[in-house]
DNA sequence: AACCGCTATATCTTTAAGGAAATAACGGTT
DNA sequence: AACCGTTATTTCCTTAAAGATATAGCGGTT
């Protein structure tokens, strides 16, 4: 099939891709989000620097932790800090395949890219 | 990194792409309200066949031919058959396009679904 | 006991999106 | 001119999502 006139403009390609469990799922926004709390040590933190509400924070936290047999974060309140949180082993192996994943996937629309732009 | 026990169930990956155009897109969604248009030579049908209000479709239509600069949808009010729809060949292009990329985008999350799941 | 910073949670408001329904316009047929 | 089925568009209502705000609780430190 031949390349339509005002299709030459340079097409982008993107996507996402996620990770199911059961009907739940986990994307880029909650893996970025357990690497900020890894960082951090606090939800509250890690939502500031994301600039995103501790509300939502807090709610894609407590949708993690149901979604998976074993809790993703770990939290504590109260003590001399004012309590945090920490991710768990489990959490690190979902960041881990997730990124690996995630640089592939990118690889693979840069190729497909090129394939459309040729 | 090891796998957790409770990672140990089937994870299923899933995704989207989309071809951007400026900053709106083309997806799947879009894509197969094409080739209903095209099969059905009404957006009144093709939105009726996919479950999705005229107004929807509609939508959509307008939205596809604004960020083109060819129209990709040609319609026709009045006459005997009350009207229609038709694609253009510039849609034409970008639905053989879409769905040879959505095609490869598949293969894509099973090779890497059968990774995780090694 | 007061203080601190973070977790935990409820409530209220705002915003966005979608669906339903109604109506006009169109242009060929009768 | 009336009819028909589709496109074109508005209005209203409902629902979902997001944000803002407020408040309670916790447990170390002082």
């Amino acid at each position: 099939m031949e390349k339509p006139t005002s299709a030459q403009r340079k097409l982008i390609l993107d996507g996402k891709v996620w990770i199911e469990l059961d009907d739940k799922f986990m994307g880029l926004g909650r893996v970025e989000l357990l690497e900020n709390i890894e960082a951090t040590g606090s939800i509250y933190k890690a939502a500031q620097l994301m600039g995103m509400s501790y509300k939502k924070a807090w709610g894609l936290v407590q949708s993690m932790n149901e979604q998976s047999e074993a809790p993703l974060v770990i939290t504590q309140t109260g003590g001399t800090t004012g309590g945090g949180a920490s991710i768990t082993e489990e959490a690190r192996y979902y960041v881990q395949t997730y990124k690996d994943l995630q640089i592939r996937f990118r690889a693979f629309l840069v190729a497909e890219q090129d394939k459309i732009n040729q």
